[in-house]
DNA sequence: GTTTTCCTTGAAAGCGGTTTCTTTAACGGG
DNA sequence: CCCGTTAAAGAAACCGCTTTCAAGGAAAAC
């Protein structure tokens, strides 16, 4: 046996060894069917024994389909201290490859419609793409037009038909609302985030749909608007209990606000949870070395990205697959 | 004018639009030199014109170079929930855009030398790899036998000439021991992280460095070890106070262990900082939302990511640049 | 038994760049 | 003014895989 230098096995190799040609290992290798169960195993075993692998490039440069998917990120500050996005991306990663796909991870600003991630991804250099939530959809739709295959982690805002996957977030507020409702308590407020964006609109409206339940109606003091600062969240907290007296629960739209009610409720001398009880939202890091731990809603947020991936492989293969909305769940720890 | 559907401008429109042929197009788009000034001009003001894009797969398959690097992290649990590596990995990411490359997403088992990513490197679909720090480097030692350009972020624990860029951790705890010592402080102790990595270790020996240059030895009881959990960080306190009853100062290798040893500190009676000082490692968000605040010695972690992406394209340039140590900086919040 | 149809198989033409090799042109020296 | 030398430009081969198309053989239809 003649072992060549270090050039690479190509499907000549392949063909030439297993007694076929060089057309039908690419139908074998590409699930063509229509192949010879013989041949198709000879082929496959040869493949196996000669360590065989394929050449992305020309495969990509052959078939116009290059196996790799786009993870877009707005290069934002905030992104960056956020570990959902590297939890995402985890699950996305791991679908992907086991789908023989590559995540290529693109972190910049995607604002511009005819900016470099614009062109990028226009290109054909990727053969779907999938996008965390953004404020500025318009890309998205230019993409749409042209047909690149995408999936928005987040819901967007225009309720355009993109498929998306999504926490329960109105299913979150109302579950937190309603422990607070049996657990008795009687004013309960709420912070929120930024209700521009999706997520905190459908967080508030779960909390309103939990008083809703209850034949009551929260009156406009209840809910104080914050920005998912921790800063925001101490100051949406000193309004809160400065027009609600009575005011003995609060549903923060994420943790870090969460933890600023508790540092001001504490300040001004009330008790957490006794007084007050208080519900965060993500389940992060913070929630677990607050003190006292808050309780929060948490999401699943690797199955996410898993979702993601799952579903831009359904529409890469033609399939419309529907947008998911993923269960969330309170996790109770010492705040309520 | 004839608009072609919709096909790809390619190498033929711009040579025969510039009167040059594919070669001379080939060589002032790869900076080969050797070109005339005119016609070079001709073609750059035809590839604008004409709004050429570089089809990646094709320049792949002839030149060998794919313009893909891969990040590799280790699909560790504990990696997801630490957003560390996003930002590292953004920082990554913007450097390699600017250069043309492409950041490629590997989040998988690393630790066999024959898995599906070792393979994957080995395949030479990338032309380089960017590894975190990791336990196992039999599969970066083997790469670099083959050729692979790699750069490590973190210290490698083997100390082979592998190029790396980490922050300064000796000088993080030399930084924080000393800034007790300066303020008078006498007993001062520290949780380590895991000792057995690199930067555990190094953290550790920079604070008894600080003793050393203070004239004096840190004894054994000084020094608990944790494992960068709060659990740990809350074990380690308690042992470090029924040990030294006269404790007024705690270096912990990371912020999480800081904010269990302030919690048991505050359990047991003493307030933080008057009766004891803390500092915590990593400057990460639990440190801006603890309570106290906690005092951190920071890093600045997307540089980290932008200078492992520096020096990987140094090396792809045929370049052997030096590992980098990135400086660090104590932040005073309130806990010290 | 012969003709038509269907289906598997192989040959070959790309895909869009890169690069080697050859040609052509320019320049300087004798 | 001619020849040798050097440098820039072009032609063409090639990278490894996909896919069309035509051929051939088996199965089905008549």
């Amino acid at each position: 046996m003649i072992t060549s230098k270090k050039s690479r096995i190509t499907y000549s190799d392949i063909a030439a060894e297993a007694g076929v040609s060089k057309a039908t290992v690419s139908r074998v290798l590409n699930d063509d069917g229509k192949v010879d169960e013989d041949r198709r195993k000879r082929v496959l075993d040869t493949v196996e024994k000669m360590g065989y692998q394929r050449h992305r490039a020309a495969s990509a440069l052959a078939s116009g389909r290059t196996g790799m998917i786009a993870i877009v990120i707005d290069d934002d500050l905030s992104v960056l201290s956020d570990p959902f996005y590297a939890t995402v991306a985890s699950g996305i990663s791991r679908v992907l490859m086991r789908n023989n796909l590559q995540p290529l991870l693109l972190v910049a600003e995607v604002n511009s419609v005819d900016g470099p991630v614009a062109h990028y991804l226009q290109g054909g250099e990727v053969d779907g793409a999938i996008f965390f939530q953004l404020h500025e959809s318009t890309l998205v739709r230019k993409l749409e037009k042209i047909g690149l295959p995408q999936v928005i982690v987040g819901t967007p805002h225009t309720n355009m038909d993109f498929v998306y996957v999504d926490c329960d977030n109105f299913g979150g507020g109302l579950q937190a609302a309603k422990h607070f409702f049996d657990m008795g308590r009687t004013t309960i407020g709420t912070i929120t985030g930024d209700i521009v964006a999706t997520a905190g609109k459908q967080r508030l409206d779960g909390f309103l749909q939990a008083y809703r339940e209850h034949g009551k109606v929260a009156s406009k003091k209840l809910i104080a608007q914050g920005d998912y600062s921790l800063e925001s969240g101490r100051a949406a907290m000193r309004h809160l209990m400065q027009d609600n007296p009575n005011l003995d629960a609060v549903f923060a739209a994420n943790d870090l606000m969460a933890i600023g009610a508790i540092a001001i409720a504490e300040e001004a001398g009330k008790r957490v949870p006794e007084d007050i009880s208080i519900i965060g939202f993500d389940d992060s890091l913070v929630a677990q070395t607050s003190r006292p731990p808050l309780s929060s809603i948490k999401q699943d947020v690797v199955k996410l990205g898993e979702t993601a991936a799952d579903l831009l492989i359904s529409k890469l293969k033609g399939e419309t697959p529907d947008s998911v909305i993923l269960p969330v769940e309170l996790v109770s720890r010492h705040s309520a």
